[in-house]
DNA sequence: AACAATAATACAAACGTTTGTATTATTTTT
DNA sequence: AAAAATAATACAAACGTTTGTATTATTGTT
């Protein structure tokens, strides 16, 4: 004891057998050009030796390194992890790992992880920007240099070379609007996030254009832009929110699962009854709407799905050869409302 | 266009600037044995050309690759994305990425996870064994080969070599469900989980230690050891366990705090009043327990510092010399009981 | 100006694989 | 039994770095 083991390599094992290193790494390949059996010599000699393939050997000789650079704004937002959930799946099951990295919400990390990436350690990207990201150039120069990368979530169009995994934000939000205006609501609060991200300004052009249409008044005061970046602070602007309002709602579309309970628990904390007095639908749909009491109203969104799509396109790029200019592939996946008891 | 740029290397400097290989990389490392002045026009020149080294390369010349792979048992529990999220503070401060790998609750995916980490890509392992695992001789095989190890959450005390990074269950089960007691009640439910995990065997103890303690009567009927991995399952389980009871129970300890929330959903929806009539614990304190309505009283734990402290125990071993065998360290971190409106 | 001391750089092996080409061994053909 | 065809294996370069040792260039000393 004391002295840890010095890996076994292929020279190892050939030096006991007597045969070439070549030989044993074509043998263990279960390459024709072996004999069968010295393929089987080989087979139980790795065994007996405990031999285990150096990966890092392997990718610097074959110049792939088969791990996926997943980057994401934040952990704490169980839609990234979804995302991350079905990429890691879809990726598993095409001999890929990932390696997840968050940007924290800054353009800055974005850029270092990024970086970190380009390094050679990852075949592909995928990632989510954050909406720090206003310049986009240091994604278009990965792109040239070469690097296979598939966007989510807070897509940016000017992105040309990447794929983009996305929903129709705008139509799922109208339609939630609408369900609304069909209820019979007409004082509709929209409590959305960032104002930057795509996602949210298309979640709002929905919610706008859902009232447009239905011709329903559009009080700007029953509008809020989320700008928290923190759990903690969430809390506190909705309730800030809903305290200061003159106009009482008779329904609330929240952008988020989040925004969706926080709202639901500020309507409680202030007396209103959910959803008799206020009805309130969320979007997102991943776990916690079903917990509440009551349960939330929600657009459902197929995160996971979306992971999959985006790691499917990824490995399909590094699939393709590299003499020909990748051409730009968008999905859009579907939604659909699931009523629950807060509408 | 049409063609990937083939990679800028150190032979790409070299020959232009006319110099050695080992004189560039040696002046990117600033080493004092190359001529400022030299430095200088290899800076310039690597800066011009968009050299990037090749991590891979390093990796296999170095013996490290300076990411620590992590085992979690699944990805849709916010312990364990808290718990990597600790980790990755650490490990990025001190250079290292992480790997993060889901054993889905499954001794073979734990088994078949941890060979492809010990393929070389991975300078150490954090992980939190499944409940699956009886046998852990896989996990002494690898420390045998020197692999660093770290776990948490469900340890294993068979591990030798490995440090542990726990909280005290036991202990802190005992505070919470005196904490019931002292409140006066007496009929006070356990709501655990998979019996084989240690941790929720310990918290049990402490649940039934509590209860002796005090000279309160032990009810069977009471207690709970949900089974599901799945949360989909839980919801029904805890409904059912509800439904069935004769004994109508005063308090409810829960293991989880997804248990905590979806008894409380189970109680509000059979007409009980919480806290009034029924008090609830939960145990983890991650969020959610702060939205719902009414706010649950937890048992608070450190989830994102046993992450970092499971990091630095690991980059600690990584440091450490080669031939000297590594002594066992296990930190226990202090947990308490946050209370809200639930109790 | 010759020599030593030191500074600066170059050479080459190593990390553990893969893979194209060369070589040797075996089988087939005549 | 020799030549040709093919099967099996060995050799060596390559992947892009790092690093110990050898070499060359520069400076200082007398």
């Amino acid at each position: 004891m004391g002295f840890k083991k010095r890996r076994v390599k292929l020279e190892d094992i050939a030096r006991r057998l007597n045969i070439s290193i070549a030989t044993v790494s074509r043998a263990l390949d279960e390459n024709p050009r072996v004999k069968k059996s010295t393929q089987e010599k080989v087979f139980k000699m790795a065994k007996v030796m405990g031999y285990m393939p150096n990966q890092i050997a392997k990718s610097l000789s074959s110049g792939k390194t088969n791990i996926i650079g997943v980057l994401i704004p934040r952990y704490d937002e169980p839609f990234f992890i979804e995302v991350c959930r079905g990429i890691d799946q879809y990726a598993r099951n095409h001999n890929y790992k990932i390696l997840i990295s968050s940007s924290r919400n800054s353009y800055k990390f974005e850029k270092e992880n990024l970086i970190s990436f380009e390094k050679g350690l990852v075949d592909g990207i995928i990632l989510s920007p954050t909406h720090e990201t206003e310049n986009v150039a240091h994604l278009n120069d990965l792109i040239n240099k070469g690097m296979p990368i598939v966007l989510f979530d807070n897509i940016r169009e000017e992105v040309s070379g990447a794929d983009h995994v996305i929903i129709n934000d705008e139509k799922a939000s109208f339609e939630a609007v609408e369900f609304l205006i069909k209820k019979g609501n007409k004082k509709i609060a929209f409590i959305g996030g960032i104002k930057q991200k795509k996602v949210f300004q298309d979640r709002y052009k929905g919610y706008i254009s859902a009232l447009a249409h239905h011709n329903i008044p559009l009080y700007d005061e029953l509008v809020l832009h989320c700008n928290s970046l923190d759990r903690e602070f969430e809390d506190k602007e909705i309730l800030n929110f809903f305290r200061g309002l003159n106009i009482s709602p008779d329904a609330v579309f929240a952008c988020t699962d989040n925004y969706g309970l926080l709202t639901m628990k500020t309507l409680l904390k202030i007396g209103k009854k959910i959803p008799d007095e206020v009805a309130v639908i969320g979007f997102g749909d991943l776990g916690p709407g079903e917990i509440f009491v009551p349960t939330l109203t929600c657009v459902s969104q197929p995160s996971f799905e979306m992971g999959q799509k985006a790691a499917e396109l990824l490995i399909k790029q590094l699939n393709e050869s590299e003499d020909i200019d990748h051409i730009k592939t968008i999905i859009k996946l579907e939604t659909k409302l699931t009523e629950r008891e807060s509408t």
